[in-house]
DNA sequence: TATGAATGAGGTTTCATTCAT
DNA sequence: AATGAATGAAACCTCATTCAT
């Protein structure tokens, strides 16, 4: 006889159930909010059994964070070190990240929302791993400034933090029901982000 | 014999203080992490004292909120209904809401952080007010779209989120002690508006 | 309306009788078999209650060794510093030394059954404690043996050890429904004692 | 590949090696406070394994309880029974135990750490076991006292109880690396014994 | 003979809140 | 206007043990 699981896929090891209904939790109610107890019942688990698989309530939310960083970042570079010219690298770099983002939307939730409740040496990290993808972005920048391509009386720092919160906030506001696709609203973004930098 | 008070400014008035420390200590450790006793502890004051000013902890959260959106409105339309051509005074507000955000960081990182963790009734109160500023900088975008000054090729709505999206992260990045002031950043972040803009 | 208390026993304040319910139960079952609930329950308070006298489960015990640890050295250093040939208060202090032991049977048991359930730094706070206590003893010892009036091919310290051996482990087989006194046997010991001294 | 194992000697069987384990970190941190997994861990095996050896953990210090309780009433039967006056095997039984009790220290700690920690039955068992051990000595000093090599003004009983404590508190202060072997010791202790027996 | 995922009961602790004073 | 002892519910976590393989 096999207990009734709410969101039982057939057969997902019950490690990636807990960590895919944990996120969804994270990011509907909150970090704190959301009880062990909540998150076992939900994935059809008892408590012991996520304790097998993940050390604290905390360790979720790392792996959770180790997930985000490892899609973003492999997206990203791919993205970056595609040829052509660096405009339409940085658009198209630009249209990737928000695109990346509401197909994670959760992710990002959690992502800004639960940072300071990160263990402190997780946090470091996590903000080590986000400053190498700043950078990234910011040579981009930084070259097409040098090449004349862009502007070069605004700080490539500047512009980068502008453009990350503009999508860093998509979470915010963003509905996948909406009628703007991730698509769509990326190459909006990307053309807002590249006329500003115009000479 | 007077216990020692952190932060004693004289004669701050209880609640005031309370305000004061609690703003500060949901910035820099997050609402769910701070406990009751650590405010009045700093406040220097009991428990009994503060439930005599607030019912309750999520009040204090509450009025934080309420705060906040008085503050961040009564500059918004100040600058909005200036005269001027449109894309000065939309070049006006949107370095005015970067000055603002800038000078009351504790409570921007606290607006975006902790917004799900508010009575339901609350929140849809603090959505209903932001839709309303939102509104206001929408308008003005609309109305340079209507007269030409602007290009109509990007969604007024999309502007106003990918613009709000920038602002509403400066509390993850920006410093205090670093080089560009709040009005600077203003500034670069006021041209990097109008400029996308262009037609 | 008062509830009715296990134990109750008049006006005795909370931390009090927390403190006396624990030390039994410690003795009778061993501090780790001991839940917290067990000893609210049977001191008549709530788990709350305990919380807000005493920080943790292990304050507990590091509050009984503190107590134990008070106790036996005042009742020494009174013996040992009266007047009188060093055997004489050799004898005083280790037939005194017994009978508080049986006097404060419990605290015996739990504290060489549990010492190492404690905090490392209060484990060490303990022993230094007991060395002290110890020494002092020793001394007494080292004297006799400098006037010759005890024999000295017997190191002090393993006296000392051999004597506070066996009072220690009064909690394993004293009774005090027994026929014989605490002071009886403190009696008895301190004879054994010297006798084994003599020259 | 293999896992790396603490301690591992070789070919030692499994069950062995788990006692062996077990009565290292008994003594060492306590039984309460070690799990089962760190046990196997540290023996290199599985807690399957274990459990295929021992039906609890209970039951591993059930077993050490009864290798202590076959060792040492085998070497007292031995130093007993032996032949020559009364006072010489007393002196040989009272140094023998001491030297037993040294030689596997981690076992007397742990007999007189925990044995509430038994199940009510072993320890009825235990206890009754000791009896004996205890009964075998107090003949002997009976004996001497019968014959008049031993003061009679002490109950033999106490007198047991006295020299037991003893010796069963070395594994509080007895130091392997310290200048005095168990031997040496016994022979100390055994002299102080029949020193105070003296008419 | 051995594995290790999973259980489930029970443990300690935290904390917003109340209330007699 | 303020105290602080006390509550009680709920949180996270541990761990000996079982069982299908």
């Amino acid at each position: 006889m096999t207990r009734a699981r709410t969101g039982d896929t057939g057969d997902e090891p019950v490690p990636q159930r807990l960590l895919r209904v944990a996120t969804r939790l994270f990011a509907e109610r909150g970090f704190e909010v959301t009880s062990v107890q909540q998150i076992v019942d939900e994935a059809g688990v008892t408590k012991g059994a996520m304790y097998h698989y993940f050390g604290s309530k905390d360790d979720l939310l790392s792996e959770i964070y180790g997930r985000v960083l490892r899609v973003q970042m492999a997206r990203m570079e791919e993205a970056a070190n595609s040829t052509g010219p660096v405009w339409q690298r940085l658009h198209s770099v630009a249209a990737d990240v928000v695109a990346t983002t509401v197909a994670n939307l959760d992710d990002t939730v959690i992502f800004f929302r639960s940072m300071h409740l990160l263990h402190p040496d997780k946090q470091t990290e996590v903000r080590a791993e986000r400053r190498r993808y700043h950078e990234r972005v910011r040579e981009l920048i930084a070259e097409g400034q040098r090449t004349g391509v862009f502007r070069d009386d605004k700080p490539a720092d500047l512009v980068v933090d502008y453009f990350f919160g503009a999508v860093h906030h998509l979470g915010t506001w963003f509905n996948n029901e909406g009628e703007l696709s991730g698509e769509r609203v990326g190459e909006h973004f990307a053309d807002l982000l590249l006329d500003s930098l115009r000479p």
